[in-house]
DNA sequence: AACGGATCAAATGTCAAACAATTAATGTCT
DNA sequence: AGACATTAATTGTTTGACATTTGATCCGTT
């Protein structure tokens, strides 16, 4: 049987992967079926090894296969995990940002807008370790001497588990890409104490609200707290003109 | 300058790659700057070539870089735009729910949460040719003779035509993954000239109060076409049990 | 002097053949 | 029957070569 047509033009690597890309998503490899040795494979497609190789290593990197070593070793048609894909979701959606010159209130608008998405159902389905998750970050966030860095790490705590209360993995992996992406962004921010506290106090509103049920002051307080970062980053690049400025 | 430096443990060209990236999101390597030749990366990193080509590889499959055959040719760090950033997220989304028995109703219930996100920045901003093609595609939904897949493609369309409306990049980007990824499962209904009427109506009181800048009236008609859109899914579940009882 | 085309060189793309490393199955000895 | 060595299959890696592409250079003509 015919399992993969080389199709179209341009590299041959590409066309392979394609080739192998199109069974596994056209259903005639499925999850953890072993793909001929890289020397069948070879024949088959009138190639030498290397170039099926490069073609293997592309589907490798986008966790399309695995491969073992060994006797009964081989490329097998990997089933993606939420993890796998948040990762690679991740790092290209970091790439973008960082690459593009996004200005941050764009990038923060739209991260506070997916959130306010999951809120609804995060009212109606939070459990009780997801709240908990909420409470010990909020807590967390309280102490003194925690460095901006780990300030920003705790925000992103709390807001996956605010995420995660919706119950929905789609939208947990959705939101994964969004907001870690944009931790690099954050980082630029420093918050002190007063900004921290006021950033805590919204934080226990939204726990509090979720808590209650109540999806609509959880949405009040994530825009309040989506302006106030945009504010806080609006300081920080006039505070940095003016330095330039002066020096 | 000692640009990369080889860490932990592995297979070499997954290591090389992950030197590579890093020397990329960390700055040491800018957008468009020219690496050494595949010959040169060898003799730095002291393996072979191909080893060389497989990680070079594993990196042009995330678009982190290109390639350029010819004199001048090589591989170059890679501006990843908006588009590519998109297929990829597109590739892995589809992936995702197609390998993991993602029902019908939580998709759905992901998706239209997502765009209500959109909705409030749509109502506000919206240009004429976002409305103007949500229209179009209102009108081709109405004709009669359409197929099912020219519907969906059309639903498509127009959702998308609503989030670009937002006016915000990112969002556009994170959302095209979302929706574009529930097209297959979306296929695999049927849309009968009932459904589309209904389906066109709220299409309708959507673009109707994106217009007239009010985004509450869009969001309760979002929140309806959810609903219904899980309702034609249970519906051709049903259908589909039934037949099989009995034949 | 300016334009056009042939040549060249550098780089990636591809191939071939081999060896190393790994791993599970097989077979053998106790 | 169980522990241990052997073996075979497969991927990982290296070496060396040739093909192809493409911009740059040189040279002759206008």
């Amino acid at each position: 049987m015919q399992k993969y047509t080389l199709a179209g033009e341009g590299e041959l690597p590409v066309r392979i992967a394609e080739a192998i890309r199109d069974a596994i998503v056209g259903g005639r490899l499925i999850v953890d079926e072993r793909l001929p040795s890289e020397q069948e494979l070879a024949e088959q497609f009138g190639v030498s090894r290397p170039t099926v190789r490069e073609a293997l290593k592309r589907l490798a990197a986008q966790s399309l296969i695995r491969t073992q070593r060994g006797a009964t070793g081989g490329a097998f048609v990997n089933r993606i995990s939420y993890d796998e894909a948040a990762e690679q979701q991740i790092t290209t959606s970091t790439l973008l940002l960082s690459m593009n010159a996004v200005d941050f209130e764009t990038a923060c608008e739209a991260r506070y807008a997916l959130e306010r998405a999951c809120v609804p159902f995060a009212a109606e389905r939070r459990g009780a370790d997801h709240l908990a998750a909420m409470r010990a970050e909020i807590h967390r966030q309280g102490q003194p001497g925690l460095s901006d860095e780990g300030f920003c790490a705790s925000d992103v705590a709390f807001h996956r588990a605010l995420v995660d209360a919706a119950g929905n993995p789609i939208l947990s992996y959705q939101l994964a890409g969004a907001v870690e992406a944009m931790q690099p962004l954050m980082n630029m921010i420093t918050f002190p104490a007063r900004s921290r506290e006021r950033i805590v106090t919204l934080h226990g509103a939204i726990a509090d609200a979720v808590e209650a049920g109540r999806a609509e002051p959880a949405e009040t307080a994530l825009a309040e707290l989506a302006r106030y970062t945009v504010e806080l980053a609006e300081n920080v690049r006039q505070s940095r003109r003016e330095r330039q400025k002066r020096g």
